[in-house]
DNA sequence: CCGGATGACGAACGGCTGCTCGTTCGCCAT
DNA sequence: ATGGCGAACGAGCAGCCGTTCGTCATCCGG
């Protein structure tokens, strides 16, 4: 059956079941042949949509990367006077992200040993740009005499850790609200950099 | 050559190969060849000492995960009555244990999917129930009231994602000393808890 | 109403996989 | 001295892998 006319385009359906497949069995440990049968075709179609494995990884990862900094980006442009509230801002854009796009963002973080070397660089190149951005903001509010941070760099670690290790229990309709989560883990963070409660409520919208 | 009589017994030489192996390119993309190589022998004469590759990961995450909990056990044993003193060796044994031994902790974190279900509930299990001594003592923290606990799971799933990450980015020879990260990390949970400076001062040895 | 573009099909490819097995050979206890 | 045993060998198996390609049914602009 040539031109399903289905309502999904049947690249994004391939992109759709690669993520679900990676996930779940990894990118190693499935075949094109498995992600052709989850879309409803036989492998050989698949290549009219895409030039290769590699490549299906390729973009996968590099596509998530991409949002999860436009998503940081965008949130810091509200906060850019007030270092208080671009540190709530980043922990709480990073793990609501990692935890709504928890399939996406697994594999951006585990699969990076599968991704062509070039490729590669790239998708570290964007998370170094990411972590650069917290990191930016911990220091600001250090200058600023806002926080008492021990070391920034290791803080930063601390809350993409955190991000990575909730995207892989959360789920939607566990036992924790995300928004239990969210305001649990600023909270924490905050307390981490030594913001004074005073601070912390006082921005606290 | 059959009895090689070199100074390492082979099996040994096998697991090493294989850890080596599977930290860098992943359980299912490593070849059995590739092992074999490595240890400087042939396939077939791997089975001498294995009954599979399956069962080779397993041993490997098996062990790993036993060694964790052993160390974080002994290190317990030791401040049965100071809570502080606790978290303390918590979170000292966890980053360094996750920093010495990297390699197969990254495996045991990240080739679960890739073991048999019987074997993977085995492992899982084991990882429960160190995330439950951790959050026993952080609970035990909260109880004697000298920590200000948000949520002593989410406390405890920080601790362990904190050490995750570092055996990803841990290198001997980094710029980082171990006992500097060690330090800053205890300091920065401790100030997440809630322990007041002074008692972290009265408890630091 | 037709001709080209689109995209699914299925067979085929060379290569690699985990694994088996009969064979050989040196070490060690007897 | 010799027999057994541990262990390496290497050929070989069936099966799956990613990828290619010629074929053909359908759709759409003219």
């Amino acid at each position: 059956m040539p031109r399903p006319t289905n309502g999904v385009r049947t690249s994004d359906a391939i992109r759709e079941a690669a993520v679900e497949l990676f996930y779940e069995h990894g990118y190693e440990a499935t075949s094109l042949r498995e992600v052709a049968a989850k879309v409803g075709i036989r492998v050989g179609s698949l290549y009219n949509h895409i030039s290769g494995k590699d490549e299906l990884l390729s973009s996968i990862m590099i596509g998530i990367m991409d949002d999860l900094l436009a998503a940081l980006r965008s949130a810091l442009r509200e906060h850019e006077d007030d270092p208080v509230a671009a540190l709530r801002a980043c922990v709480d854009t990073h793990i609501r992200f990692h935890a709504q796009r928890a399939r996406e963002v697994f594999i951006g973080n585990s699969e990076l040993r599968a991704l062509p070397a070039k490729e590669r660089r790239r998708v570290v190149a964007k998370r170094d740009q990411y972590e650069k951005l917290i990191r930016g903001v911990i220091e600001g509010l250090a200058e600023q005499g806002e926080a008492e941070v021990v070391d920034a760099r290791l803080q930063t670690y601390a809350i993409v850790a955190i991000g990575t290790h909730v995207a892989s229990w959360y789920k939607p309709r566990g036992g924790m609200s995300l928004e239990a989560i969210v305001r649990t883990y600023t909270e924490m963070i905050l307390r981490q950099v030594g913001v004074s409660p005073a601070a912390t409520a006082a921005t606290a919208s």
